[in-house]
This record gives structure tokens, sequence and C-alpha cells, in this order.
RNA sequence: GGAGAAAUGGCAGAGUGGUCGAAUGCGGCAGUCUUGAAAACUGUUGAGGGUCACACCUCCGGGGGUUCGAAUCCCUCUUUCUCCGCCA
């Protein structure tokens, strides 16, 4: 959420660079800042009045104590009056603010200037690719009819326990994906990252504060009886949210976090080529890091993130490449997004395997997560967060690009995670 | 699930209707002393709104109520603890 003093003092810097999402921001933003000075105004006016009667209880507890009861309670009968007042105006202020409030989710962070123009993801821009790209064969499968061959992953068994987009992980499958995930969770501890092991459901307030909320609660499943509850998305809302409301030391920065979780998307209304097999799931398992930064440094964090998902990738050795998200394909919350893609080489198609992105301030004014600065004075901290990895697509790359005719080959890093080399 | 107790500043812990944004201790920060450190001593130390800066306003788990006035009384929700039951 961006702040409203910002908005008061860049304005049409704000609305030039929305522009970019392909978004006229211009009567919003002038909404924001004719019912943020309606608020002061009347915030004034009520504070004004407060002092008022703050004095005038008082004067009529001087008054009750010295015995004055005549003037005692023909002050209380004025003090009565300007609560009636206050009550009014109390109401009017928090109609305004709320406006405020609902007006400000709707505004989405600012693209950073390096962020390209664009209206969709064939717009992003490459800007790093590595990796040989495997030659195979004419009898080279899908990773879903391998999956089935090597009888590792069960698409129609999960629909059975659950539905469609839910599968069945078996044998050497399921070994391969655990194996994943330690493997994953290992790097990213080596890199300085703290594991941490989550809830996987989260509150209404967590998904305000990474900003799922309002408006997005269609891609996340809700648990609920009374209070509402929602199935993560990522583990981003939860690890994130660990640090809602804090106020930390700057010493303290940075802050990295690293956890493995289920991940559950409702994904409604699509179906096909694109999301079969392991493409597209309502529940998928995925290792994801975050991090806390100071202002000054969030973009430096923000590399190192890339240069550490590029070296995990490196390691398993599968073709990949960079893009930097265009302006139309930017995250609402997001400022900057770096997108990782492995080549699928059986479904000759790129498919997303990382996003890497600096929400700025954009997060933290919403979970109030602050640091103190040098002069004492508390400012809003950086989030970032990657995936390291989402599990589904780089299995999928994994069975596609190692597939020989004896069988897939386990990529050498994992070969001590697995305990075997060869799914056959 | 049943019975009871509690929720106050970074932590511990006072405070049962007015002068309480809140004693005290610990911790933090700054200074004195010291070659340096420790100890001791002195000062300072919650957050948000508002202002050029003050003033001023709000916040004692959340929400609502009583009152001229609430950390303090009432209702409600949430959470934690103790005991009992159940249970991976």
């Amino acid at each position: 959420m961006l702040q409203v003093p910002f908005i008061r003092e860049n304005k049409e810097m704000i609305i030039e660079a929305l522009a970019k999402r392909n978004l006229d921001a211009a009567g919003m933003i002038n909404d924001v800042l004719s019912f943020d000075e309606a608020r002061r105004t009347m915030q004034t006016e009520l504070d004004n009045s407060l002092s008022k009667s703050n004095k005038l209880s008082k004067e009529i507890g001087e008054l009750f104590k010295a015995g004055n009861h005549e003037k005692g309670n023909l002050l209380r009968a004025e003090s009565k009056k300007l609560k009636e007042f206050e009550e009014g105006l109390k109401v009017k202020l928090n109609d305004k603010a709320n406006d405020l409030q609902q007006l400000l989710y709707q505004i989405p962070n600012i693209p950073h200037p390096s962020v390209p123009t664009g209206n969709s993801d064939e717009d992003n821009e490459e800007v790093f690719a590595e990796g040989t790209i495997p030659e195979l064969n004419e009898k080279a499968l899908p990773h879903w009819e391998l999956a089935k061959k090597y009888d590792i992953i069960d698409f129609e068994l999960g629909t059975k326990i659950t539905g469609a987009g839910f599968p069945v992980y078996k044998g050497k499958g399921a070994r391969l994906q655990r194996a994943l995930i330690s493997y994953f969770l290992d790097k990213n501890t080596e890199a300085g990252y703290k594991e941490y092991q989550v809830p996987h459901l989260i509150n209404e307030a967590s998904g305000y504060g990474t900003g799922q909320l309002p408006d997005k609660e269609g891609q996340m499943y809700t648990v609920s009886e009374d209070n509402p509850l929602f199935l993560i998305p990522t583990a981003e809302v939860p690890v994130t949210n660990l640090f809602r409301n804090d106020i930390i030391k700057e010493k303290d920065f940075p802050i990295c976090c690293t956890a493995y979780t289920p991940c559950f998307r409702r994904e409604a209304g699509s179906y096909g080529a694109h999301v079969r097999g392991l493409n597209r799931l309502h529940q998928f398992d995925k290792v994801e890091i975050v991090r806390v930064e100071h202002p000054d440094t969030s973009y430096e964090a923000l590399d190192g993130m890339v240069e550490h998902i590029k070296n995990i990738l490196r390691e398993l050795k599968l073709p990949y490449r960079i893009l930097r998200l265009c302006g139309g394909d930017l995250g609402f919350t997001s400022a900057l997004t770096y997108d990782f893609e492995v080549f699928s080489t059986a479904q000759n198609r790129w498919l997303e395997i990382s996003s890497v992105s600096n929400f700025e301030t954009y997060q933290t004014n919403r979970l109030k997560l602050r640091f103190k600065d040098k002069n004492g004075k508390s400012q809003l901290a950086h989030t970032l967060n990657g995936s390291s990895l989402a599990l589904p697509r780089v299995l999928a790359g994994i069975l596609e690009n190692y597939q020989t005719e004896g069988g897939i080959k386990i990529p050498d890093v994992l070969i001590p995670y697995t305990g075997f080399d060869t799914i056959s």
C-alpha cells in the first residue's frame, strides 16, 4: 500500500509510473488526496473538541471534590452536549478514513524504473539465459507420459481423493520430490536463510498484510465456520507476516528466511494443454525465500536472490532464462519481478519455476513492519521474496530433460538425496 | 469438551473511577569516571495522528457499553495459563 504523505508529494510521478501498468490512476490519486484532506480537517476538529472535553472533565472532578455540586452539574450538562457532537463527528471521520483505506487498497505498487512497458507476458524482457537444451530424439515424451510410463505420478488417482489438480506422487516420484525439497532447503540454509515451518492456514489480517486481500480472495481456498481462514497460496504469506507489527533494529538487517510449504491455488477456469500434468495444479509444493531489508540495500538483495537461484539451476544443469516482467504482467504488490523459466524440451515451451520480487514498502506499510534508523526515527523496511523453487515444474523439467532410453537420469547433486541415480 | 485464573511499555511487574501514557526493577541508548572494559553514578528511553516546530489528540489483548471522566466498572470475542476429560 502506498503511503499517503508519499502520494501527496509525488502525485504526478506516481500517475506516470502507474501508467506503465496500463492503469490510469489520476482519478484514484486525486480522490486519495481529497479524502485525506477531508480526513485531516475532521480529525483536527475532533481533536480540538476532545481537548475541550478533557479539560472540562478535569474541572468537573475538581469542582465535585471541592463540594461545588451546583457548578459541577452545570458543566456536566455542557460536557454531555460536547460528547454528542463528538460522537457524530467520529462516525463521519471513520467513514472517511474507511473510504480512504479502501481506495488505497485498490492502488497497486509503483513499478521500478527498469520495468519495461508492455501489456502481457509477451512483452517481458529476457535479461539472462544459460544452459544447453538437450537434443532429444523423436520418441521423447512430455512429463505426464513419463509419469505414467514409470508410475511415479498419478493424476487420475488424485481426482478420486480430491479432484483435478491434486496429483498423487508415488515411489521414486515421491522420493524425488522429497529429495528436491531437502536439497533446496539445504542450499538456502547454506546461503544464510533461516529455516521456518509455518502454519498452512492464514487469517484475514495476514492476507491483508501481504496483499492477497482484499479482492484476490478468489485465488485462495477458504476454510471457514465462523471466522475465515485461508489455505496459503504461497509461504510468502505466513513467513512475511511473521514480522507484522514489528519494529526491528537496524543491525538486525538482513532478515533471511526460507520455508517449505504446500501451496493451494484455486486457479479457476483454465483448462487445456497448458495446464496438463504438473504445469498448473491446485496443490503443489514450494520452497520459498523471504527477506526483510533496509531500503538502501534491497535491490542489492534482490540481485543476490537472483544469483542464488541461478546457482541452484546451474547445479541441476537445467536450461533456463530470466525475464524482467513488464508493467502489464507485474504483480499488484511488486515493484520489480524477475521470473525464472526452465525449458521443457518435450513440451517445447518455457515453464515458470520461480518469481523473485522486491515489494519495497508496499507490504511493510500494510504490515507495519518498521525499523529504527540512525536518528531513532521509525521507517518502513523493504520486503522481498522468491521461489527457490516451485517443485512441480522443476520436476517436469528434470523428467523431460533428463529422459533417456534407459530411464530418467537423476541430476548428480540430487543423488545423495534420492539414493538412486535412475528412474526406470 | 468441562471448571477456574489471567492479558499493562523490549522484558518483569505495580496500578480497582479523576492529577495515569502509566510506579518500580531489568534491559537499551547517551554521558561521568577509566589507558580500555566492567562496576558505580547521572540523564534518557513505547507507538500512531497532527504541527515549520510546539500545542493538542488517540492507544493499557480486540470490539461494544456505563459515566462529565475508564487501564480500573459491565457485556462480548480472542489468546494464554492451571486442573479434569479426550487424543496423534
